[in-house]
RNA sequence: GGGGGAAUUCCCGAGUGGCCAAAGGGGGCAGACUGUAAAUCUGUUGUCAGUGACUUCGGUGGUCCGAAUCCACCUUCCCCCA
């Protein structure tokens, strides 16, 4: 099996220098599994890699589309395979460094997506259903079709909710049929490299700064430069756009979006450590108690090792 | 100088004699998560040995069987008149 690098890790946490080293090193190429660095124009924000510091490391799946498109992880899961097969067609090794775990776990555990897109029309109606009737009601519409989504779903949980009986709609099959037809055997061996830190306070300390860079860095007039009402309800979710967008609109002063987004950044990084946690299979390490170096002497280690490794199949 | 108002658990903020360790929100912490995932949702949040005990509502002292809630004084802050 072909063997893929991938490095995980909470916003701020410094996953892209050390990827680009780590590629330097390895005849790698770097596949991003962030949700928001998808797409143009959002480039501070997002904390988009710059030219400089890409040293020359191919970067796939970053700048991909406009910010008026929506974007989902079936999309993801299209792009990501492509780019993966491209990089080892060419002997290359793909370093996939991101921090959306969604989208970082369903490639590696090779999902297979029920086929059933998404239908904002009817999800919009189940909104509505939902905001009038309340959530409860929405969901007791599952009770006769799929008791199993039912009884797991909690009441307030409506886009769970909504996507169970949208897939019913559209397959006549439960979200937990298709999740337990979903999971494949793995198409290539990984390793995980996670970075993260043990004290949170630094991490946080970490994030606010980089807010305050972006900041001096013009985050500003790139928001004042996408026109907000022309991003995509996916796009739309990206800290900061939002809340420097309600400055722009009167609505809050710049030290409360400022603040704002500080906040949403650190709430962002903690959702991201519960996720990936989880993988007990990610060798982690520590940005606080450990400088660059010894971090990425540590990641070569284990990848020179990673990448000798032959197994025989029996 | 005179008059009025306010001080509540990390923050904001309810509570005006027992049903108050104290509503609600925020934040923190923990968790979930399969086509919106930088999204969405859940639990928890005074201390301790887990049916209970202990300490808390600016400070001190009182009233009362019983006070965050009433009284007195003190401290700080805000507003109005001068």
């Amino acid at each position: 099996m072909e063997k893929i690098i991938v490095i995980v890790g909470p916003t701020a946490s410094g996953k892209t220098s050390l990827s680009v080293e780590l590629a330097l090193r390895f005849n790698g190429e770097i596949v991003s599994a962030d949700s928001m660095q998808v797409y143009r124009g959002m480039d501070i924000g997002t904390a988009k890699v710059t030219k400089s510091e890409k040293k020359g490391i191919k970067h796939h799946l970053i700048d991909i589309i406009d910010p008026s498109e929506e974007f989902s992880l079936a999309d993801y899961l299209d792009l990501i395979n492509v780019a993966v097969k491209d990089i080892l067609s060419r002997n290359k090794l793909p370093i996939i460094v991101g921090g959306t775990g969604l989208y970082i776990s369903s490639f590696t555990d090779n999902i297979k997506l029920s086929p059933s897109k998404a239908d904002n029309e009817y999800r919009s109606f189940l909104k509505n259903y939902a905001d009038i009737n309340g959530s409860f009601e929405l969901k007791r519409l599952l009770r006769a079709i799929d008791l199993e989504s039912y009884e797991k779903l909690k009441d307030n949980d409506v886009k769970r909710i909504s996507r169970a009986l949208e897939i019913y709609r559209s397959e006549g099959k439960t979200v937990e049929e298709f999740n337990r037809a979903s999971k494949q055997q793995p198409q290539y061996e990984f390793l995980k490299l996670g970075l993260t830190s043990i004290d949170r306070e630094y991490l946080y300390s970490r994030i606010n700064n980089r807010v305050d860079i972006m900041m001096q860095q013009g985050f500003l007039d790139e928001v004042r430069s996408l026109n907000n009402n022309k991003l995509s309800s996916t796009a739309a979710q990206a800290i900061g756009y939002r809340q420097l967008n309600n400055y722009l609109a009167g609505k809050i002063s710049l030290d409360e979006a400022i603040e704002q987004i500080k906040q949403e950044s650190r709430r962002y990084a903690k959702r991201q450590i519960t996720w990936f946690k989880r993988d007990k299979s990610i060798i982690w390490h520590n940005i606080d108690t450990n400088n660059f170096e010894e971090i990425l002497n540590s990641c070569i280690k284990h990848m020179e090792i990673f990448l000798k490794m032959c197994y025989n199949k029996n």
